[in-house]
DNA sequence: GACGTCGCGGCAAGCGGTTGCCACCGGTTG
DNA sequence: CAACCGGTGGCAACCGCTTGCCGCGACGTC
């Protein structure tokens, strides 16, 4: 690789080694381990390398150290707004400990999540497994190669932060009991997602324990036109009120339920899950259970850096955050007659 | 840095070498100098990466080649719905040519666009700047040490890609035109957006030509908030039909003007830019200017790419894609009397 | 049969940092 | 005064891969 003339190459540390008249080791050190140089020189080398406008090139200390400061971040389709906050909060906190996110879009396919894995995978410290098509024992194998914390999933042995989805279930079916309804209706979401369980067994539980009925509809695909798409599927059941697996669905099913002629809240009420971009604004608003978003991506974060700066994975139970249920205009109190093609005269 | 038995480094090129028998330098060529090496010891030595699991190492080759194939990808907000389709059409297009996307949020703040950058520039090939806060002469810098290509933006000297603003913004006011509104709104975004400008001349020129009155409130933050806090100057001008510089704003002129009590399309018609996420499930369904989201990222990649394989960076006029009118709800014909205020008894 | 040509493989010098090890130096300590 | 010691800085080997250059043998040509 003959070094043209016309080619400026950065200043590296020898540039900085002989401006400041030290040896190139003396410059690393001056940078990468404090103290271990005289203030003085390290003075002289600081100065030097402002002067020249020296930057380490990671890439070489990568080679060296087997350490990029790139942690991954893989979701399964970014175009998906749940993702937005938690990719923010992601990114946030890596920058913070000086790392920085490396994006991967599965654009919800398995074939290209397991492509941008390996395109990343030599590359990065880390993974962030927000959403993963991956199975749980893939996933296994990713986390013995590197750390890696999966987010709103559980995997035995693998670092875990997920939304407290049994409180927040909870906290819907409470408030739906308190509006009078009876039965709550689950939209699921799609078959092999984790946290669908356990909505659906946190809409059960809540449910029994309140007296009411729970029924189940579904799987659907977790989008709005999934939503639009299962409302025959929810209106079949003659349900007051139904929560939905994700707001996505949600708002999907607000808008069947308006082109089949039923009101919510007036007919039913609906609940969501998440509180992502758009659910304030549809219409109705939604009522929905605010997943703590961005603190997953933060929370996902500060433990994977952790793992990083060489901690145990805290590989037990997943960190579990709050989240709580945002009220707005999709819940009402049941109404007494039963609607559509109810015959009963009241 | 002594190798510990329980290191269980990756394989390199010497591994698979000494597997099939032939010197490193003839693996290295094997892979990544095609026809280099004859058939068969092409073959024997595939076949022995096979066996050993080998993944080149792409650190170590960018220290070589100076070459990552990493591109950058800076975004004022990842939170903004606008980016979901730039950065999934960047993504698949990168992923396509084998390159791997550094996403950097700004998170609004130019400090934080000026730390993501520096942080990733060392490491990237090229920069895909997709709404950036810095100003043109700083962009300019930034391109020539390498290869940018800019989104939604003009800068002299660097290629850029654009969304057709004009022929946009002409049907949005032919359209406003046609259902007998004689004076269009524009809610303008930020002052130093280079778009803004672009869609308010265009208004102008727009209303010109059809004979309409143009005129011209804000300049707002483009966020929902924005939108909503603009809606009072909005209405001091008594509008009927108002053209949005975002869905952004247009959502949340929407909710200004129903907390109002202004009706849309009845009392007045509303026209967003984007259709963003959230657009068409709005109250009413927001008629907008679509923007070649998607395409303007796979676009500008496509043009990042070429640079980096060594073509002309193009930076005469921008390429500029078409965008269209989308009509859903927000806009109707032109009230006979005006709104708010009008005595009259209707 | 001597000589170019060409295909193919190896050698070794990097790329920019990091780090184990050692040498040197001024100051303590016994 | 000698042995010792902690703090500093330099040397040189490496990390994994790329690539310029060379050599070797097979083949073609006059």
């Amino acid at each position: 690789m003959p070094r043209q003339p016309d080619d400026p190459r950065a200043v590296t540390i020898y540039d900085v080694a002989r401006e400041s008249g030290v040896a190139a080791s003396t410059v690393s050190r001056a940078f990468s381990r404090p103290g271990r140089v005289s203030p003085a020189t390290a003075d002289r080398i600081h100065e030097a390398a402002r002067r020249l406008g020296y930057r380490a090139n990671p890439l070489a200390r990568a080679v060296t150290t087997g350490r990029t400061a790139i942690i991954g971040l893989v979701v399964s389709d970014v175009t998906n707004p749940v993702y937005f906050p938690v990719i923010r909060g992601a990114q946030a906190a890596a920058a913070d400990r000086d790392l920085t996110v490396l994006l991967t879009d599965a654009e919800e396919s398995a074939r290209k999540e397991r492509e941008g894995i390996d395109r990343a995978l030599p590359m990065v410290d880390g993974v962030l497994l927000a959403g993963s098509r991956m199975s749980d024992a893939a996933i296994r194998v990713v986390a013995q190669r590197l750390p890696v914390v999966v987010c709103n999933r559980a995997v035995a042995g693998v670092a875990s932060v997920v939304t407290d989805n049994a409180r927040g279930i909870r906290r819907a079916v409470e408030h739906l009991g308190s509006l009078g309804h009876t039965t709550v209706t689950y939209l699921a979401g799609p078959e092999a997602s984790w946290a669908d369980g356990m909505r659906w067994r946190a809409v059960r539980e809540a449910a029994h324990e309140l007296e009411l009925r729970a029924v189940r509809v579904g799987p659907s695909v977790p989008t709005v036109a999934g939503g639009v798409a299962a409302t025959d599927s929810v209106l079949r059941h003659d349900p007051t009120a139904v929560v939905a697996y994700n707001d996505l669905l949600a708002i999907g099913l607000l808008r069947g339920l308006a082109q089949a002629g039923v009101r919510v809240p007036a007919d039913v009420s609906v609940v969501g899950f998440d509180n992502i971009f758009g659910s304030d604004f549809c219409t109705p608003a939604l009522t929905t259970v605010a997943a703590p978003l961005r603190a997953l991506g933060t929370e996902a974060v500060t433990h994977l850096a952790a793992q990083l700066a060489g901690a145990a994975p805290h590989a037990g139970a997943p960190i579990v955050l709050p989240a709580r249920l945002v009220i707005r205009e999709s819940t009402a109190p049941v109404r007494r007659q039963r609607r559509r093609k109810s015959t009963s005269p009241a």
